[in-house]
DNA sequence: ACCCGTGTTCGCTG
DNA sequence: TCAGCGAACACGGG
């Protein structure tokens, strides 16, 4: 599931679900979700009170009010998870951890791949976490800083792609949000970083909010704050909602004559119109 | 059977 | 010393 879009989806829903409810009973499966692989430590959260539901670009962070104090919930989803409300004794598929509120539902981090993770934080204190310690701005917290990202890019010789999967630059991108951005800002994904000029890294800055915000939006449009599920453009009868990003070979939106390309960036699909995005800019 | 995948970390290399 | 790269993780779908 999850981009800063989903994880955003995420956030909202766990918040309308919970906010201000108290967990009731606590379950998980010992898979490497939980880190440090004690269901029974996850005691320390019944009886607690959801008072906040926090997001720094894919990372989630519950913050909870327990008899014995503050207690946090770092959740990240991973390649596949998602957060899902079902009714008490209902199953979901692939659920890892499930938390039981004081209405009757249960709300269920649920991760195919179990690439995700579900840790308790003491105290909340969620930036002594290295992961989180290490994230750069959430463009859609804090906007993209023109200056900033030109400092960050330019101390890298990685390809463009590349640099903004790296989460320290910004937090929240992901291999869609890349080719995305990079469509929109009219750039060759493969260019160096540090060669950008500054009006490209402005268009490059633009173009990853605004891919970010439309991706929102158009989540929102097909339903993801449903009740059920959180939509994904991969799920069964979802259409693929993205200008370039798994299009190989269909005539580009914006020129409509040269056709989507596909080349491996950072070891993952990268995709762009090689008219559109050519060294020329 | 084989390849691919919305993420991150780890180990090796130059 | 360290940036950069590929493999690994785990599982399902095409």
């Amino acid at each position: 599931m999850p981009e800063l879009p989903e994880v955003e989806v995420a956030r909202a829903n766990l918040a309308r679900w919970a906010l201000g409810r108290r967990i009731t009973a606590v379950e998980a499966e010992p898979t490497r979700v939980l880190r440090p692989g004690r269901p029974s430590s996850l005691a320390a959260l019944v009886g607690a009170r959801l008072a906040a539901v926090d997001r720094t670009g894919k990372a989630l962070m519950l913050r909870l009010d327990g008899k014995r104090g503050t207690i946090g919930v770092y959740s990240h989803l991973g390649m596949t998870g998602k957060w899902l409300r079902r009714r008490g004794g209902e199953a979901a598929r692939f659920s890892r951890v499930r938390l039981a509120l004081d209405d009757g539902w249960v709300l269920h981090h649920a991760d195919l791949r179990l690439f995700g993770r579900f840790l308790l934080v003491p105290g909340a204190r969620f930036e002594r976490l290295p992961e989180v310690a290490r994230l750069g701005p959430d463009p859609l917290r804090d906007g993209v800083d023109v200056e900033a990202l030109a400092a960050a890019l330019a101390r890298t010789r990685r390809p463009i792609k590349v640099a903004l999967l790296d989460q320290a630059i910004l937090a929240g991108v992901g291999n869609i949000q890349a080719s995305e951005a990079l469509f929109r800002a009219r750039l060759d994904p493969r260019r160096p970083a540090a060669d950008l000029s500054r009006p490209e890294v402005r268009r490059l800055s633009a173009g990853v909010l605004a891919s970010i915000r439309d991706t929102l939006e158009a989540f929102r449009q097909d339903g993801a704050l449903d009740d059920r599920a959180v939509v994904a453009y991969v799920e069964e009868g979802a259409r693929n909602p993205f200008a370039v990003y798994d299009r190989e070979g269909e005539p580009c939106p914006r020129c409509k004559r040269a056709r989507v390309a596909r080349v491996t960036l950072g070891g993952r699909g990268t995709f762009f119109c090689p008219r559109e995005q050519g060294e020329a800019g």
